[in-house]
DNA sequence: TTGTACGCGTTATCAC
DNA sequence: GTGATAACGCGTACAA
């Protein structure tokens, strides 16, 4: 309701004396009057306009995360690790559910630049040539030109920095596990199709396979990200015997679904077949699945501090890739027989 | 880069024309002059500045949700619900995580009343005679003197409207589930001590065992929201026998946890004892869980809608209460013997 | 150590 | 139909 004009009356000062304290400028200040101008704004329960204040800075605290879906927990700790950071800095996040659609992203981008964002973080995956993509790599420019930094937790190419795990590698780690414990007919669950990120994590596990001298015995199938996916996969696996030695899912949900169909089908995991998985989300801990880190947390977190320190001058790197981490628990085992 | 002065006078035109025709006025204008000024601001990439709107309009379209931890899939739901609304509405959703820590709710209200947020959301529950409680209070009047709409997704005294699921009443009824199955020693897993959502659904649970006339047989267990609490709890109750028929836990998430801790004591769910939670989230669907289903997409995106039709002048009641629905599963059923 | 005055980008009021 | 101009609330040179 006040503001600092009103506050500055009130204590007797001018607003630049009032504005100079309540920013904690350095700029001398008598105590006398400090003390003051605190004591009234307290009393009126002045709130500073960040409103104004970003105005005339020509950027506001605002750090946007634009993810496909935050109840999906792969991106829910994304945000998570943005947020820890934007808030102990002073920031505020916004988030965006995009639903894997560029369209929306564009849209986004382009609202969070109505509100002059320190930046925004694109989390989620692009989409294998993308006819958006040429559309978001301009409105990416656009808002880089207005001095927004944008960062992008995948690799995908629209023209910004990178800060991401290597999710081909950690596909390639998780296969070769399960092939140092004998495995050799393994079958892969794909990812959604389309998608930069179910490519890249195929990729990984095919030239595992491959390097592996197994690429006769390697076997994709159609999936999907979430339970139903893996459920299904898993129930056409059973459906069509022999069964593999193990299955790779390409990420943790959908190897629970894969790893209740199989408990549903009687079948022993590991004891008959190993399965697998890929993030290490909370799930994944509670169900004892194998699978191999990925630094979800600490990407978000990354690219918001990068955001952060860029207003302050660092420049930063086009490209910083993360470790990932084999885990490995219980639904593994070495091949039997 | 580009701001309103520029587009006009690009075009040729004044400002307030240009303006009016950006914002689709319904004053009149050529087309002609509209045509030229559309086309303009297409080429020089303008972005109308959302800061300046808000400024001059005292508000802002942004909408902020407070939750406790956005890892945590019941608040990853909420926040879902909360954004599907906003961003339809073209507004822009905040995030924080507060970790239940009502001195950092109150600062992030603080940091989201700066920005002139056209409101609030508080998705977590209080604590039970929370010092800081008054503060709260305190800090929300303020914020809704100054416009700024103010919402609970739980009961708790801060004063403002709440959009809530009666947890008391689905505690309620998922016992007297249990109890329609003939189940008479019933075990509560409790949620984390001192939060009213905890109190909650501990006393619907004992006011439908006390109207059964079971209140001797109920049984109140420490326990929490997380599945280790979940866990450890049911590894308690399975050490000193003699086991009780049912188990409720005070959320999901909890109910998996004991859920497992009794299958790897080898105990059959549900055939020597039945498991039930509450929430109704996607691990509940994964397991089979018995649980009740809360509204927390409609309670989030019912809370942003209020916002968004207050700030046209809609007034908004001060208490909604949105129904829950019991879900039977696989993890309750009939008392044996 | 304190105060004055301008500009940030819009919208809105009023005059032409 | 169109165009000045005054707010909105703040930071900041510049002056005193």
């Amino acid at each position: 309701m006040s503001s600092l004009v009103e506050v500055a009356r009130a204590a007797g000062v001018s607003v630049s004396t009032a504005s100079r304290v309540l920013t904690g400028s350095s700029h001398p200040i008598s105590a006398k009057t400090r003390a003051k101008v605190i004591a009234v704004a307290e009393e009126l329960g002045y709130s500073p306009s960040a409103l104004a204040r970003a105005l005339v800075s020509r950027s506001s605290r605002l750090i946007g995360v634009l993810v496909s879906d935050i109840v999906n927990p792969y991106f829910s700790v994304i945000a998570r690790g943005v947020d820890d950071v934007t808030s102990r800095a002073g920031y505020v996040t916004m988030l965006s559910n995009v639903d894997r659609r560029t369209t929306t992203e564009i849209n986004r981008l382009q609202t969070m630049r109505d509100y002059r964002a320190a930046g925004v973080i694109f989390a989620g995956s692009g989409h294998v040539d993308d006819p958006h993509a040429p559309e978001l790599a301009k409105a990416v420019r656009q808002a880089q030109d207005q001095g927004l930094q944008i960062m992008s937790l995948t690799m995908r190419d629209i023209g910004c920095p990178v800060v991401t795990a290597d999710s081909q590698a950690a596909a390639y780690a998780v296969t070769d596990h399960l092939i140092s414990l004998g495995h050799r007919r393994i079958a892969f669950i794909e990812g959604p199709s389309g998608m930069i990120a179910s490519r890249q994590r195929r990729d990984g596990f095919l030239a595992c396979m491959s390097d592996a001298d197994l690429a006769e015995s390697a076997r994709c199938h159609p999936g999907g990200f979430d339970y139903e996916a893996g459920h299904t996969a898993a129930m056409r696996l059973i459906a069509h015997p022999p069964l593999p030695d193990a299955i790779l899912a390409a990420n943790d949900e959908a190897a629970v679904g894969a790893l209740h169909a199989l408990r549903q089908a009687r079948i022993d995991v590991p004891g008959q077949i190993s399965v697998a998985g890929m993030d290490d989300l909370r799930v994944a801990q509670f169900v004892g699945l194998t699978t191999v880190s990925l630094p979800l947390y600490e990407m978000g977190a990354m690219a918001a501090r990068r955001i952060i320190d860029a207003s302050s001058g660092t420049d930063s790197t086009a490209l910083t890739v993360l470790s990932h981490r084999l885990i490995p628990r219980e639904t593994t085992g070495p091949r039997q027989g």
